[in-house]
DNA sequence: ATCCCTGCAAATCGTTTGCAAGAGC
DNA sequence: GCTCTTGCAAACGATTTGCAGGGAT
């Protein structure tokens, strides 16, 4: 078992869940394929293997996975979601090409320290950011406006 | 009428469409009474007085007002949306608290400018940016969970 | 005449939920 | 037995859309 499964598998115990083949088999697959992904994705990915799982379960267990701390979910427009699994690597915010969708990551501690700044001068207990920079990326930029905006 | 009624009357000319009674009532609206709404406290505020507008006028405005710049659209958590007007004052960020839903505004150049240098360096067309900061505010701090989350 | 605008109701779409059946302890 | 988990289908909720009627030019 994967290193992460099993992490997972900790922290269901741990919170007095069980441990089921579906949960093993969505959190391999969130694990093994995907970097960045959809729950949506992830039904289709699952559903081309033989044991069938269902969208709820899949919500439901994404959300476990959330709280866990293994994944986190990132809000896009228009009440999407994408998933984003956690090596331990550090935390990272993401530029977002408008034209293809594609998402780069960056980490700047710059920018992080001035938001402890920002929150402390308002007296606000920081639990977490989201930084989403919009814009268009190199590749689009050179085929100019060939793809849809998604 | 309002200075910013009559600027979004003129974005709506310039385009060759047309003013309506509708559209003057919803700029009004905006401009009169709120900071930061949603679509619906919008329309709940309309539905109060005589001239009865649909939810599906004021979304269309909306859409409108933000094409024209005088308004921006800020995306929260579940698809959920605030709209917020301008004054011509400066861009700002937030910070959102968890517990009782406040923003508090902050404008910080030092950010901005991180922004702009890692779009830069990753050769990223910036067109926009949305930094969110989630946690609980001084009030409740205060409160210690007396507040239901939103 | 030809657009544009509106209201209505239905559709959308990702996500959540109620419920009954099944599985693990 | 009691709880947890699952699949199904229905519900959700903010937003969008198709359509027909009415207005402005």
């Amino acid at each position: 078992m994967k290193n992460e499964v099993r992490k997972f598998q900790q922290f269901i115990q741990k919170h007095n869940l069980l441990w089921s083949s579906e949960r093993e088999i969505i959190t391999e697959q969130v694990f093994d394929n995907h970097f960045h992904f959809t729950a949506d994705d992830l039904f289709i990915q699952l559903s081309k293997r033989d044991k069938k799982i269902s969208r709820a379960t899949v919500y439901r267990t994404l959300d476990l996975l959330e709280k866990s701390g293994l994944v986190s979910k990132i809000q896009l427009q228009h009440g999407k979601h994408i998933y984003e699994h956690i090596f331990g690597h550090k935390h990272h915010d993401h530029l977002i090409c408008q034209k293809c969708g594609k998402m780069i990551e960056f980490h700047c501690e710059d920018i992080e320290e001035w938001q402890k700044k920002i929150s402390s001068e308002n007296n606000f207990k920081m639990t977490g950011h989201s930084l989403k920079i919009y814009g268009i990326c190199a590749d689009c930029m050179k085929k100019k406006s060939k793809n849809k905006p998604k």
